[in-house]
DNA sequence: TGGAAATGCGCAATATAGTGCGCAATTTAT
DNA sequence: ATAAATTGCGCACTATATTGCGCATTTCCA
C-alpha cells in the first residue's frame, strides 16, 4: 500500500490545487494539510475523509494482500 | 462506501474475535474498540490501522464513484 | 435458566491532533 | 533576476482522541 500522504499530495498536484486550496475547500487548517503531506501527521478519519473528498477520494478499508 | 465501523465489526466476528481480543492483538484499547465499532469514535488513522492491520484489512485511499 | 462472557457507556485523566501565527526556504511565473 | 506564490516547520494554545475504571445490559452456552 502507497503511503497516504504520497496520494494525497500527488491527487492533489493532478488537480492543480495548491495546499492552501485543499485546506479551505474541505474546512481544515494549511498546517495540518502540509503535516499531513509531510508524513508528520497522524490525521483523526475525520480530517482524513474531509482532504479525501475534496479530492474525490474515500477513505476505504481493503483486503490486505500480504503479511 | 460502507461505514467503517460496521466493516471492523464484521470482519471481528467473521474472525470470531471478541473485542477484547481485538483490542489486546492490535493494541488499543478495549474502550477504544467499543467507541469505534458503535460509530461514536472518530480514530486517528494510526489507530485505525492497528485494528485494520490486526483483521487482515488495510486503510486506503480509493477513487470516489459519484457525489 | 443461571452464570460467564461480551458489549455499551459515563467519567476523569492523559496524550495527542488541530490550529493560527510567524517566518524561512523553495518553487513558480513574469 | 526578481517578485509572488507555495511549502515547511517551530511554537504555544485549544480541541479532542485514548485510556482505565466501574458498572449495567446483553448475549451465549452448559
Amino acid at each position: 500500500m502507497e503511503k497516504l500522504s504520497k496520494i494525497i499530495e500527488e491527487k492533489r498536484q493532478k488537480l492543480r490545487l495548491s495546499q492552501q486550496d485543499l485546506a479551505e475547500m474541505s474546512g481544515v487548517s494549511l498546517r495540518t494539510v502540509t503535516g499531513i503531506e509531510n508524513g508528520e501527521a497522524n490525521p483523526s478519519l475525520d480530517t482524513l475523509d474531509k482532504i479525501a473528498y475534496t479530492l474525490g477520494l474515500e477513505v476505504a478499508l481493503t483486503e490486505r494482500v500480504k503479511h
